[in-house]
DNA sequence: GTCTATACCGTGATAGAC
DNA sequence: GTCTATCACGGTATAGAC
């Protein structure tokens, strides 16, 4: 899952100064947040001068969200086509459950373990998004709420009889615990004592997956 | 649950200064986080002097800090207290899964109900805390996994044979869905076209406690 | 001890010269 | 595209009022 350009945290040398203030910036929001990243660590980062962030983006805001936007196009589209697929699997029947979370889920895995530490930064970033009062509201149903209500639409398919808020308050208990995940924070790490690990995505996903459609099950089941 | 001066918004001009100081603290950092928020809207909010923050707290760290631990103790009190309470009544048997979780999760419910709206944005700087990367890692832990490794000890007890990551992740899931809940981000409003609102804590527990004990028993269970 | 007024000095975003 | 200047704002220290 490769962004359009080349997004290679490894070869900086030879990225655009536009692509490199994007990677730099998107990495330091993702740990820091808007306001915790200036545009002069971000042009120090990525070695360009302070001004050429201005030049290319206009406003901190305006690089920010450049930022969020650079690669939605790309996962909303690698996600809706991860649903439709197992929904051209199922026939009529339509798909289970765990196809549909699953679908909602791995292309998020697999973005992460390209080795394009971009994916990952992006993913906190959103995630940073997600979970801020500020951000959040202004800025995820615009990006989201379209596919989000695909793969609703297919649920309330798969789990006939399911009132509409028991799906959503379902859907907000994902959300968040895929929120955590994708933020990265090693809170799991030193809770655990190192037996877990939040860079371990797999695992993460692993038990992710069966656990949200046991509790959608629980909830919405007939 | 009130806290123990009185932080009840309502009343400000009864409220010591100090107090007001970390009332409107809270809830500017937990709407736009460390960064986002300068001493001087803090004091203008509190309407005292700029200097005053300092003088009470020192540095803004410290006072991000001084927040952080006001509700602290009071809530990991209650919260311990529940989970021994259903272990009482348990006997040797012990706690189901659903009255462990529900131990776990409805103080933070009573707490943000209490009307003090102090507690829900002391909750949402949890959250803000929780999810982010630099802050994550430095406060989550010496403040909050003594009490959360005595919930995972009595659902260890409750689910016999679950392998200990298997309990570390089920409780991520667990973690990461409260804390979305906890930052109250208006998003599930947006999405759901008003069916759901994220402040209606009442149906967000109702949902959340029967979804995370299935969750919890696919995974571990025997 | 509690609090205010003010000053200091670094840093920030951004505009305009080149 | 780059460099520099501007000017507001940030955290914090200090002096002193009550």
């Amino acid at each position: 899952m490769p962004a359009k350009r080349n997004t290679n945290a490894s070869s900086k040398g030879s990225t655009s100064k536009r692509d490199r203030i994007l990677d730099v910036a998107e990495k330091l929001f993702a740990e820091h947040g808007y306001d915790g990243v200036t545009l002069r660590q971000i042009a120090s980062g990525a070695k360009v001068d302070v001004a050429l962030a201005s030049y290319h983006f206009g406003k901190k805001l305006d690089l920010f969200n450049a930022v969020f936007e650079r690669r939605s196009a790309y996962l909303n589209e690698a996600r809706h086509e991860a649903l439709r697929r197992v929904q051209e699997e199922a026939g009529t029947a339509g798909p289970t459950v765990e196809q549909i979370i699953e679908a909602f889920l791995r292309p998020l895995e697999l973005a992460q373990e390209t080795g394009d530490d971009g994916w990952r930064h992006y993913l906190a970033l959103v995630a940073y998004i997600n979970n801020s009062p500020y951000w959040g509201r202004r800025m995820m149903s615009k990006m989201f709420d379209s596919l989000v209500n695909e793969f609703i639409d297919a649920l309330r398919q798969a789990l006939p009889g399911a009132s509409d808020t028991d799906l959503y308050w379902c859907y907000h208990n994902m959300s968040g615990a895929l929120t955590l995940t994708l933020a990265d924070t090693g809170r799991i790490d030193a809770l655990s004592g190192g037996l877990c690990s939040s860079s371990d995505f797999e695992a993460a996903y692993d038990h992710m997956i069966p656990f949200m459609a046991a509790g959608f099950r629980k909830i919405c089941g007939s």
